[in-house]
Order: C-alpha cells, then structure tokens, then sequence
DNA sequence: ATGTTTGCAAATAGTTTGCATCCAG
DNA sequence: CTGGATGCAAACTATTTGCAAACAT
C-alpha cells in the first residue's frame, strides 16, 4: 500500500488533464514545479520554488518557474495570495474596516460592516498566536472594471 | 466657518504630537507627506504619494517618502496594507479557508473555521461589485516568533 | 551645537519582455 | 513538423543602504 504516492499521482493527473484541456504542454519543468508546489505547506514565492526544484533540475530558469506560477494560478490550480506582489501600500484608515480589492485594477475599497467588525478569534487561534488585526478581504471585480468590458 | 481645514490642521496637530513623543523632528517633507497620505482615499504607495507631493515638493525623493510612510507605520499612524510589499505568493490550497500571517517572519497559515466560511457578503457589496473570493485575514506573531523574542 | 533627516547614488530583489533554440504533441 | 515552451539576457520596477550635506531643535 502506498497512499501517499497514490495521493501524489491523483493530483499530477488533474494537473495533466487541466494541460490538455487547456491546450498547454506537459513538459518535465512544468511536472517538477507542480509537484513540489503542491507539496508545499507554504504559501511559495517563486524563488521558493525555484530553489526546491533546482536541485532536481539544474537548468530550470526562474522565469519558467514565474511563469508557470502564473499559468497554474489562470487555469485554477493555484490562488495568488491577496495583495503579493504589489508595491508596499498604506491606510490612513486607522478604524476598524474591511477591504474589498479589484484583482483587475488593484484598487482598494475600505467598507464597514458590522457583523464582520463582531466576528470572533477561535480560541485554537489564540492560544497559539498573538493576533494584532482581523479583517475580511473581498476579492473581485469593482464597478469601474466591470462597466468598461 | 471652514470645517475641513479645521480637521485636517487637528489630525496635522496629531502627527506633530506623535513626532514630538517619538523624538521625531516635524520637518516640511514629513508634513506635507502626512497630509497628502492622510487626505487620500486610496490606499497608496509610496510612489503615488511622492507623484503628488512632488507638485509643491518639486526637490523630495522617494526614499524620504518610502521611509515617511514606514516611520507612519511604525508610530501607528498608518497600516500596512496586509501581504502588500512582498513577492508575488501561490496557494497550493484551493479549498476554502482563512489566513494568519506573522507581521514578523511573513509565513502564512491556513486554517478552517466554519463560522468564517458561513460569513454572507453584503447585498450593497454585492450590487456593486462583483464579489469572486472571501476569505478572513488575521495578522500577528506567530507561536516561533514569539518563542523567539 | 548636534544628531536626526534628507537627497543622491549605488546595490539589491523581483518581475517582465524579446528572442533564438528546443521539444511535446 | 510546428507552435508553444524554455532559458538567457536585458529592461524595468520597487526597495534598501551608505554617506555627505542640510536642518530642526
């Protein structure tokens, strides 16, 4: 018995098949990259995954990695994490709010919402770390965006 | 009667307050810097405030504007807009969950909560934008960063 | 007077683009 | 075979650091 490979092969062939519906080719850079991504407990960057994977293949390029990222995240099997990947940016909002971000346009809306401003810290959560902030992050499409299609 | 510079000279008065308890000194490039963050809707960077402040500033540089804005983070007086600032990130995991991040070291973890899955978007939200993913971002010191300190 | 802050320049880091070569289908 | 993918180099963007000069206190 072998389930964790089992597991391992099961994911690979969702990724084999996305390719072909997708018209994109199953190369041995585009395998490596997804396995150790998805294997990864982290949220990886780029670099992170290209590290891992260098020691496998040595002439793996960065960009490869970079733009398979990007691929695997347009095609579903990976979620940009919110906001990375942009310029710092800054709130001059210092009451309690919540944050609606265009993934088009990269704007940011504050809004207020009480039941949100209510919601409680799991008590797992607490013991284990110091929470600072909470806040619930919409993603989407803003109006602007959506008018001007 | 002029209501609006009465309250932006009293949030002036504040960061002034703020720079003297902190042995900050109130120079020129640091007021003007603060008001134009404190008056912007947005959520800016560093670089769109020094495109604005560079109209009445035409001498400022970037990195007084970059490090006013991380001198205002620091002193409180104004949020890092969350995972803002970092590389690009990708999460393997595409099932729904939450967010914890340490403000410290950076790592993200995921986490599962019912009652956080079951939080309903506003129907003002909703009719204006189109809402693609939810999710709840907590930010802190994790439990190795503090075992560290 | 003096110690912080500023502005410049250089270094660093991450991402993107163009292009010749390579290879999966 | 052929079009998409790769790897390299260069361009770009954002940020950080060192340092001499400037200036707030």
């Amino acid at each position: 018995m072998e389930p964790k490979r089992r597991q391992t092969d099961a994911r690979l062939e969702i990724f084999k098949q996305a390719c072909r519906e997708y018209g994109l080719k199953i190369t041995p850079q585009r395998v490596a990259i997804f396995q150790e991504f998805h294997g990864s407990a982290e949220h990886p960057s780029a670099v992170m995954i290209y590290d891992k994977v260098r020691q496998d293949y040595p002439h793996i390029s960065l960009d490869t990695v970079s733009r398979t990222l990007t691929t695997l995240n347009k095609i579903g099997l990976a979620k940009e994490v919110e906001f990375s990947g942009e310029a710092r940016r800054f709130d001059p909002n210092l009451d309690r709010h919540h944050h609606f971000r265009c993934i088009k346009c990269g704007h940011i809306v504050d809004f207020n919402n009480e039941i949100y401003d209510s919601i409680v810290i799991p008590e797992e959560l607490k013991m284990k770390y110091t929470v600072l902030e909470k806040k619930v992050c919409l993603e989407g499409i803003c109006d602007r965006c959506r008018a001007g299609d």
